[in-house]
DNA sequence: CAATAAGCGAGACGGTACGTCCAGTCTTCTT
DNA sequence: AAGAAGACTGGACGTACCGTCTCGCTTATTG
């Protein structure tokens, strides 16, 4: 929630409760981390932390957004499909990454239930990472290696959706060859002679 | 906790209780509800809660069973591609559908920081859904419609993944032609002659 | 509660009971006993605690009397101050024995927020030891040791009422000698020559 | 120049919180009085009582000093029976008087299971109290009135034993007369001819 | 170059809910 | 038919945090 206040902020508090959020979210999960937690472990005053975040959740996603910088590039080597399962073994890692899916997912857990966090999270961290895998697909259009009459986004929701349901449903990532079934089964046609 | 505890459990202020969590959850949202109201409007002390179940998501979760309990048959008209786009389109009403998919939505979201409910959901709701899709997939495998290399459950994830995908990161069903996109895409095959 | 219910109770119950509450509130203390805890240390259902008596405190006069059953009875050498001291000497070793004076003062302490118990340890415990008392301030008064015209009750309560006061708002027992001092003081006069 | 309040209370509700708890003593008894009853009456947090008293009886004690400051005071003409017939007249007022004599008797009641309320009632109440005494007991020791060789704190409670004994056992307190008449039977010996 | 205002740490405040314990009653099963 | 076992409603416990609110203190302009 920060960018916006520019007045008076010390950047070095910020800083603080940024990291002692991330902190205390990994030694005691994001269920048990409080507000009060993070600003007696920062050694920063409650108001500090109303004054520029509306919840824990905005502070973490803060967290996150630093950690996760420039997550999963996706590369071009031309080959559409190729790309797609070494940007997708990525990005999965980051899904179980020790610091970095643990944010994650309690970022999205939360959102199930808090509206506001739901619409950052989905500005901040979602889509632009959607619309970078978009660039990626409409090249591969363009390069006439994917059907140019689906939607990109569709594409995108076709390759993540299977991960994303098994992470969220299981809490386990798929394993390196079944993301590359994943892939494989929705190039190739379900249909046997496709 | 499921229905038949051997043991001594009034079964009258069970559904007292569930009632309750759901009546809660719908007026004042999830998050709001705590395990005093539930026990107060259930007109039950507090401790017939605790001593029953674990947190107030697993009430909501006797609850949301009992709602849901014949969700969405898979039909069976020979035509699996007619099949799945009925099915899918019964079953995504029920995620907008006003109390089944409120519940539901913030039980996958609480059961992202909540392993034991985690567990729980997947055992009693998710798996048995599952496990029915795979039914009607294997049958349509057998009948030659499917490729029979695949494996039922990832052709499930496949089909039901980028659903998911959508409602649990931006909260909005696909529309019913959205619906029709997906199952069309995959059976089709993703590059240009297929 | 005991005496007067010759019903069906089980005796053997009763005395369980009985002995857990002393047991209880040796180890744990009188404030923190609970009737729960008696009725599971004894063996016992809460209901047959609460057939017979009102409260933990009754159960627990119960047992005092049955420890303190003869506790410090009057001698009668002749010599009233003498037999006085010796007697006093004893009882109030009672009040700083381990198990008795322990409960004694909790049931006291009790009484002063409890209308019934204080009537019920009134008549059981207190009057029946003022009555002896009385007895042998009477029998020295026949003797001419002490004035005639007194009230042997005023004659006890000028002499154990100091060693209460002294007990009750200190938690503390007069040593021997003071006890002496408060006999001699009281058969002596206060005043400089008698 | 600024009020410093060296802690940080709020007086206002320290008020609050007192006056709830003597009018809630008052109502229903010092047994039924809660922390939660007395936080609700006062229009208070629950925190914000356990943050300076360590219980209901503590809160209590603030109250009792309050009402009582300047209990009873030791009157000198130069007759010490008179004085303290009327002192103690006054003081014995006290203990039936409706607010005060209850709350005392209460605090009394409790202290027996609880050390540090004792400790505490001691030092802010009693002992001030018997000190008070002392002093003009020693003044009467001075002019001849009593016995030089007696501890003034003997001759306090040879005096006061016999009333709160009476008090603490029975519920109720001496008639005038029967006042007098420990006084007189303290100041003539009991023997038949001093 | 004070003064003055903001941000800040600290933490008290009124509250809500937690999860636990127990009171006193009621029900079921055992003996 | 009593008694043990223990579930039931309900109230209070003492704790943890919530989000708001002073406090003084430290800075950083600005009149």
């Amino acid at each position: 929630m920060s960018p916006r206040h520019p007045e008076r902020r010390s950047e070095q508090s910020a800083k603080a409760v940024v990291q002692a959020a991330l902190e205390l979210c990994q030694e005691i999960g994001y269920a048990k981390v409080s507000i009060e937690g993070i600003a007696s472990r920062a050694g920063v005053g409650k108001n500090t932390i109303y004054r520029w975040w509306p919840s824990k959740a905005a502070v973490l996603l803060d967290g996150l957004l630093e950690l996760w910088g420039g997550a999963a590039p996706f590369p071009d080597t031309g080959d559409i499909v190729a790309d797609l399962k070494a940007q997708m073994r990525a990005a999965v890692a980051s899904l179980i990454a020790d610091p970095v899916g643990l944010h994650y997912r309690a970022l999205i857990g939360e959102a199930q239930h808090d509206a506001a966090l739901a619409q950052d999270l989905h500005e901040r961290l979602i889509r632009p990472m959607v619309l970078r895998a978009n660039e990626r697909i409409e090249l591969a259009q363009r390069q006439g290696q994917i059907r140019g009459d689906l939607d990109p986004e569709l594409v995108v929701e076709l390759l993540y959706g299977p991960v994303y349901h098994h992470w969220l449903l299981t809490g386990r990532t798929p394993e390196p060859a079944r993301l590359d079934a994943i892939i494989d089964a929705t190039f190739a046609s379900m249909t046997p002679q496709g």
